[in-house]
DNA sequence: ACATGGATTCGCT
DNA sequence: GCGAATCCATGTT
């Protein structure tokens, strides 16, 4: 039991996003604890990055994304999904990290039930794979939008033990991007096979 | 007020 | 490789 520290989120998404992988995910959901590794995760920048929600300036939708660092930015997509980012630093800038994958270590029958809760989505093997898949395995859904990772007793972050290793790639989704688009701000662990694609 | 489309996933082709 | 599922913030009348 080592909690990241709000200094922790307070650094640039890129090294944040890196530094992630490896580290336990961990939700409480009614007493039962859902832990998992994480696996890969996308870092998203301040308005310079078209790629980023931070782009259309601070919204209603966007506004946790300008604000304290280490607290949640759910969003909703495709009328489907729910997406777990995290607020990134440095202080005074917009900026977040999309967890997209992690590995269930703990709490795999709770995460199944999460997931089946989903209309389209069937739990399986590739439980919490993907960012939709993700935020169902571990009930990340609008209600905690805004929760602080550093306070919240039942949603925060363990710090990794060792160094995995890790393989950067171009970012999923979003080739609609122009100059953001082949940026390499993709991470995810090289010796671990519960990512989305390789 | 209203139209648009998205940081996704699945199932069928 | 493509279409559908389906919500709501955003941008446009």
């Amino acid at each position: 039991m080592n909690r990241l520290k709000k200094s922790y989120f307070e650094r640039d998404p890129i090294t944040l996003a890196r530094d992630l992988i490896g580290c336990r995910f961990v939700r409480i959901i009614d007493g039962i604890e859902i832990v998992g590794e994480i696996t890969e995760t996308e870092a998203y920048g301040d308005a310079t990055d078209l790629a980023s929600h931070a782009r259309f300036g601070e919204t209603k939708r966007n506004n946790v994304m300008f604000h304290d660092e280490g607290i949640l930015y759910i969003y909703q997509i495709y009328g489907i999904f729910y997406l777990t980012n995290i607020v990134a630093g440095p202080t005074g800038k917009p900026g977040a990290v999309l967890i997209r994958s992690a590995q269930i270590i703990k709490g795999m029958e709770r995460a199944q039930e999460m997931t089946n809760q989903s209309k389209f989505v069937k739990a399986n093997k590739d439980l919490a794979i993907g960012p939709g898949k993700f935020s169902l395995a571990f009930g990340m859904n609008k209600a905690v939008n805004g929760i602080s990772l550093t306070d919240s007793s039942t949603v925060f972050i363990e710090a990794k033990e060792g160094t995995p290793d890790i393989i950067e790639s171009k970012r999923i989704g979003v080739d609609y991007a122009g100059k953001s688009a082949n940026l390499r701000w993709r991470f995810y662990n090289a010796n671990n096979e519960a990512v989305s694609k390789r």
